[in-house]
DNA sequence: CAAGATGTTCGAAATATGTCGAACAGCAAA
DNA sequence: TTTGCTGTTCGACATATTTCGAACATCTTG
């Protein structure tokens, strides 16, 4: 921690900002909860979820759930991909471990 | 990860957000450097910056430092002391800590 | 192809944020 | 007490964010 460049910094910066927002925070959590744990971005059948699931779940309607899972997926913290007519949605755990590491003392 | 309540997740959302301004960022990041490894938060007096310092390292006005600080402040990331003119500031090691744990898998 | 489901894009509105400079306040040392 | 630091508060301004609903796009299935 702390080692950081300025381009770094900006980068978690931009990380944290995708997570300052509560309901963007809470449909991160729950991507992270779908998850059984270790097969967090193994493209699991189980292991992802869909707008409107999301939508449900966080209480906002669906194209404000598309825009922060837009914004969840630019700064990496989540990936998508078509699956039929929906959406899967998954953590990426790399960028999870990141966040670890930049908080280890 | 991802057990949380409400309210911790609004919690989490907010020291976040206090994270996601480069500035505040940069100011949070010196703070954790200026400090030897392990003696984060023990009141060292080797262990601590102020608003001025802070200010000349990220280039911005004081008054704009004294906003972030009290931002870093008030959702728990640093504290302050007062020594003589100067206001000390230093990083509260356990949030740092419950920041680790909250992106352990 | 038509209908139905899912997700995206767009425009708009309210609200929040980041920053500055000026004025003010607290402390220390002469 | 006066002067000179240090930090805080205030008002202002520009910009960014969050959210919604409507319109559009994409995919599946009958």
């Amino acid at each position: 921690m702390s080692n950081n460049s300025n381009r770094q910094i900006e980068e978690f910066a931009e990380v944290f900002k995708a997570l300052s927002n509560p309901n963007r925070l809470k449909i991160f959590l729950s991507l992270v909860s779908c998850c059984k744990p270790g097969t967090v971005g193994m493209m699991d059948p189980d292991c992802s979820a869909y707008i409107g699931e999301l939508a449900d779940e966080v209480a906002v309607v669906k194209s404000t759930v598309s825009h922060h899972i837009k914004e969840l997926k630019r700064v990496g913290l989540i990936r998508t991909e078509r699956q039929g007519q929906k959406i899967a949605c998954w953590v990426d755990p790399e960028m999870v471990d990141a966040l670890h590491r930049f908080f280890k003392f």
